[in-house]
RNA sequence: GGAGAGGUGUCCGAGUGGUUUAAGGAAAUGGUCUUGAAAACCAUCGUGCCGGCAACGGUACCGUGGGUUCGAAUCCCACCCUCUCCGCCA
């Protein structure tokens, strides 16, 4: 949620930028709530007080006498009246409230949907092939590298079994991912030449669990509706769509010591989603599935950092794609696809030659301190309570990556060759 | 699945109806002492909300939600979570 402060001091501006999200607030529906809010909150309080100096005349142990006693019965049936209607204004107003949308930084181009963001810069070459470049479901067929029939038979559409070397593979990402992540070398080039303020810290790697209970799932402002991700029957538990949902509810309730920031996690979950409304969409190959594994990176900092870290964290994945030598998009997303809860966010479309097309393999979210206000994450500065900012970005999105890899690195013969990053992970093999 | 214990401020921890505006300790911060540090000593030290320019005042919060009472961290009910032991099990 937003600083409320912000909405009373300077309705327009909440106005005029959840606008450009695409959001319709209602501001002065909220004032209105608000001010009745408050106006209930001072009665309350008021009433409240009365009933302590009530009841402290008989402090000591002395019998309370008949007028005290009836005096405070007065007390309670009319505090009971107006606390019933401040619940009542309140829950009204949370729920209008808590819809508004986190306020996009400026920079972020204004667009009413998502054909309108920015693309920024193409990076690389496209792969040169004297031979027509086949899809990866084409090539995985002819290589076995996946089945999704036989897993449509066990758990459904838009499952897969991988198999052989794309395993391999996968394992040797990941492996990857954790030693540059690990590399303060590369962490504090990646610092120097973007300019940042921040620490050297290396990422943490983490394995997450992959179920989370519903409080703090709302509370992360992450938690879309069932038609989106997946709920246990019969459990309190969601399967987390991302790494980044158990990773940013790390902290729930809780205050981080200044010293102990910025916290940089680098986390590997597998992730599930429902994928309603996509039918027909990505049927093929293993772009769009209910389930996939996916390495995130999560940042807790102070205010003052948080921008620099979503800058750390773009200025990684760039690394992270140029090292497999992919071509790509770089893309500014704007006002209308950033998400509620972003302030700012990019995106990377990778070029996928067998499809003729750029897919979207990374993102970056910068949430401000939208997330943490709900979620009670905090640090202390000079003896002050200060709300964290938090940053999550893809370091790579595996099955993606994968049909990423298969599509430029192929050969006519159907072989793969392996980027020559990977190829110490893979017992110095060059092609799968 | 069965049985038991527990959930209090940054942390540990006391507290079973009314000076609890939550004891005490630790950590932290400032200071005294010291060549410097440690130790010792002194002081400060929860969070949210409402009102106020401020000093400050008020109010709420002891897992969550109800209830009893003039008055609840404390009594009652339901639920949630954590831990321990047993059982089952990768």
């Amino acid at each position: 949620m937003i600083d409320i402060q912000i909405l009373r001091d300077n309705p327009e501006l909440i106005q005029r930028k959840s606008k450009e999200k695409q959001v319709d607030v209602d501001v002065d529906k909220i004032l209105a709530l608000d001010a009745e809010r408050l106006e209930l909150i001072r009665q309350v309080e008021d009433l409240r007080q009365k009933r302590n100096e009530n009841s402290a005349k008989m402090k000591g142990g002395g019998k309370p006498d008949q007028a005290a006693i009836d005096e405070g019965k007065q007390i309670k049936v009319e505090l009971a009246d107006r606390e019933s209607q401040l619940r009542q204004s309140e829950e009204e107003f949370d729920e209008l409230f808590g819809a508004i949308p986190n306020i996009p930084l400026n920079h972020v181009p204004t667009g009413e949907t998502e054909d309108e963001n920015v693309v920024k810069k193409t990076v690389g070459e496209k792969p040169q092939f004297d031979f027509e470049p086949r899809t990866h479901w084409e090539i995985a067929k002819q290589r076995d590298l996946f089945d999704k029939e036989r897993a449509a038979k066990v758990s459904g559409s838009r499952f897969v079994y991988l198999k052989g070397g794309l395993v391999r593979l996968q394992f040797a990402i990941v492996q990857f991912v954790m030693d540059t992540l690990d590399d303060e070398s590369v962490i504090e080039r990646l610092i120097k030449d973007n300019d940042l303020q921040i620490k050297v810290t290396p990422f943490v790697p983490v394995l997450p669990p992959a179920l989370l209970r519903t409080e703090p799932y709302k509370a992360s402002a992450r938690l879309n509706a069932e038609e989106t991700t997946y709920k246990l029957e019969g459990d309190d538990l969601w399967l987390n769509a991302s790494a980044e949902h158990t990773l940013c509810t790390m902290y729930w309730d809780e205050i981080i010591p200044q010293d102990q920031l910025p916290i940089r996690y680098i986390g590997y979950s597998t992730s599930f989603r429902r994928e309603a409304g996509t039918y027909g969409k990505d049927t093929e190959g293993i772009i769009r599935l209910h389930q996939f594994d996916k390495l995130e990176m999560q940042i807790f900092s102070d205010a003052e950092t948080g921008f620099d870290e979503h800058k750390l964290m773009i200025a990684i994945q760039e690394y992270f794609v140029q090292a497999l030598g992919l071509r790509y998009n770089f893309i500014e997303k704007c006002t209308a696809d950033i998400g509620t809860a972003n302030a700012s966010g990019v995106d990377i479309d990778c070029w996928f030659p067998g499809q003729g097309r750029y897919i979207e393999t990374h993102t970056a979210d910068y949430m401000t301190d939208y997330q943490t206000r709900d979620l009670n994450t905090r640090t202390k500065k000079d003896g002050k309570t200060e709300l964290l900012h938090t940053n999550d970005a893809t370091a790579f999105a595996l099955s993606r990556i994968l049909a990423a890899v298969v599509e430029n690195y192929q050969n006519e013969d159907g072989t793969v060759r392996v980027p020559d990053v990977l190829q110490k992970y893979m017992g110095g093999r060059t092609t799968l």
